[in-house]
DNA sequence: TGTACATCAGTGAACGCGCGTTCACTGATGTAC
DNA sequence: TGTACATCAGTGAACGCGCGTTCACTGATGTAC
């Protein structure tokens, strides 16, 4: 109801051309920035406009409404965490060759741990991108372009394709497979929501980080 | 930002008394029935006063201000949460007499998915009242009266007291038990949101019981 | 049993706020000739 | 290379909205004598 009064900016606009050059790019970046700062709520049309150094209307010419824009915003929070989740999975280092056996099972189960612990790291480090990002239902079949990382794959994706390999290595039984995606994502991103804004929200990073680890544990060895 | 219109009430003040009678009660049944229709941003103060047939500042004699609202709607959707907890953990059957051993373990763990199933059940069936209840930090060690079921506990006291009679059949080492309530905690509050407003939210309630059934499989497992 | 009076629950009217959005406009840009 | 003109990005002003909250008030209640 009311977004920290400091997310408000009084900027006059400045600007020493008639014309933007890239407005539509500017007020993204700016509901973006508003979305880092304050959710999903802080995503306020005027305040994007204000901060591009434009006339609240002007938006008009590159988004629809206030929805758009927040449309927009929400898939480049999406695109960030799976960002952050491919990073994540470039530190686990590679299987050691040989098929099957051993090398290749922990590989696969360092790859979804990696998934789980990017997201963790992404939801802790960028709160309210994080809460754009799932303040509205994302479909796992959703095709977007504008949601993925760097791979190409959105953060469902990537979930999917760490339990993949979990099955080929022979560390999940195929018949586990099917649903597992929502089991795991529910005990992470419920993690991540108790962190956030629940319970858990005093807890230090230290502490945060121990109890992510055992809950990566106990999705790993529930699964 | 735009609660369902249909939210709105329009009905006329109609009251043949000067004074209310029991104002307060109104106004907190009223608040609790916009959280149940709308989440917590539609619990509007002024909305209630409408539905209890009063002038927008009468609130003002029972309440602070909206925050001090939402704080008793929050208190009482808790309680709620708590009480459909309760009643699933009545349906467990009783352990058979005879110390230790296996029926004591089992009814521990019936008790454990007792819990989260009652959870679960409230997230579905009053999701506008879920998400308000964590609408804002719900601290494990509140006190707050207003928030326990009908045995006197909050729905995290819930969960510990099921977590502890794990470990008192032996069902559950020491060593795993501290933290525990956390990690159980985040896998059942993560699908709940994820079948509420993420990319669940389109699962029929056969196949959302089914796989809740094989999270609580998981978090057993996994603990 | 009756009356004066303090209390305080609810009234009526008004504020300022920031929001999303619509309207008719202006003036820089770049394209066609 | 120069000029007329269509395009359309950004302007300026205004709208209605519902909100939370404050003010000075009124009139029913119940208590003290």
């Amino acid at each position: 109801m009311s977004p920290a009064p400091a997310l408000k900016s009084s900027r006059p606009p400045v600007r020493s051309t008639y014309r933007h050059g890239d407005l539509r790019r500017a007020l993204l970046e700016a509901g973006v920035e508003l979305a880092r700062l304050g959710g999903p709520d802080a995503v306020v049309l005027r305040e994007a406009t204000r901060r591009a150094g434009v006339v609240p209307n002007a938006a008009y010419r590159h988004f629809a409404g206030r929805e758009d824009l927040l449309h927009a915003v929400r898939a480049a929070a999406l695109s960030s965490l799976a960002v952050a989740m491919e990073e994540e999975l470039a530190r686990v280092p590679p299987a050691r060759s040989g098929r099957g056996g051993r090398p290749a099972s922990d590989f696969a189960r360092a790859s979804l741990r990696a998934v789980g612990a990017g997201y963790l790291k992404f939801a802790l480090a960028q709160t309210g991108l994080f809460r754009t990002a799932f303040s509205v239902p994302a479909s796992p079949e959703d095709r977007d372009p504008a949601k993925v990382g760097s791979s190409g794959l959105n953060p469902f994706q990537l979930l999917s394709a760490a339990l993949d390999l979990l099955v080929e290595s022979g560390a999940l039984p195929h018949e586990r497979r099917p649903g597992a995606e929502f089991l795991a994502w529910s005990a992470v991103h419920g993690f991540a929501v108790l962190l956030i804004e629940g319970p858990l929200k005093d807890f230090g990073s230290k502490q945060a980080t121990a109890l992510g680890q055992r809950l990566l544990d106990m999705v790993e060895k529930g699964l």
